[in-house]
DNA sequence: CTTGATATGTAATATCATAACGTTTTGCGC
DNA sequence: GCGCAAAACGTTATGATATTACATATCAAG
């Protein structure tokens, strides 16, 4: 046994470089560029980017991590442990960096029927905002 | 006079760097990078990536292309001329390539609907989806 | 214990994007 | 036209993100 800090992998065994990848970016308080996490992994003893996007793919394909498209970043899931989702977006401020996870089922619901009409068969959705966060922008 | 092949410049007049970019953009049946744009350009004194993007960029303020942030590619905007529109969503054929663009109201407004509920303020929006297009679904 | 699937280590390379210069062109008031 | 400021341009170098290719190691099932 060995004892992990602590289980989200929803029945699915993380492998030490998963575990570390998932932890740096849990610690995170926004989104981190893979290299940024293979220099927090550094004395890890991680080398070499495909040592971090290797773990990312497995995470994300776990749904535990999610890539930011519009910053080349990933971020730690914060849903409910365990809980299924389907598409979620995020809200990301341009000023402090910090991002917002949130889902819309009616915005899920309305995308997906479009697609039905066009016959477009989805298999992920992007959705991000980009802007200002509350606190940032009373700042402004 | 310089007697440009055509005009999607809402009143503002392209140089001839961005009548360029936009011409082979608008000549694509998909998404190019921009160093697919640069390729393709040589020919017409094109160097360096940079003219690219500082094309690019000021297509993109005025409306004419759009990037596909989960491609890190563009695409010509295929709105009529002139239009005014807000936000923009894309559908992108993980076969073939071809990106459809289209717009929903009623998911632009929901998506503001969250933003105003939490006080967010925001400036962009991405929404693309990724999948098969109804021709590669059947295909499939 | 063998075997196949998954994960890993490492180097090299491909792809995407911008910084920092200086120069040229353009719009525009005079 | 002339002078000026803003915008666009050209060029080199560099930074940032991501993948290919190949060898090795670990794990889980029969």
């Amino acid at each position: 046994m060995n004892s992990p800090t602590h289980d989200h992998t929803h029945g699915h065994k993380l492998t030490r470089n998963q575990a570390l990848v998932l932890g740096v970016l849990e610690k995170a308080d926004g989104p981190l560029s893979a290299y940024s996490i293979l220099d927090l992994l550094r004395e890890d003893g991680f080398r070499a980017p495909l040592q971090v996007y290797r773990a990312l793919d497995k995470l994300r394909e776990l749904g535990l991590v999610h890539r930011i498209e519009s910053l080349n970043a990933f971020v730690s899931c914060n849903h409910p442990a365990g809980q299924a989702h389907g598409a979620v977006a995020f809200a990301i401020c341009e000023n402090c960096g910090g991002v917002t996870e949130f889902s819309r089922q009616d915005v899920v619901k309305q995308l997906a029927d479009w697609a039905r009409s066009e016959g477009f068969e989805a298999h992920a959705t992007v959705i991000e905002l980009r802007g200002l966060c509350e606190a940032c922008a009373k700042a402004a």
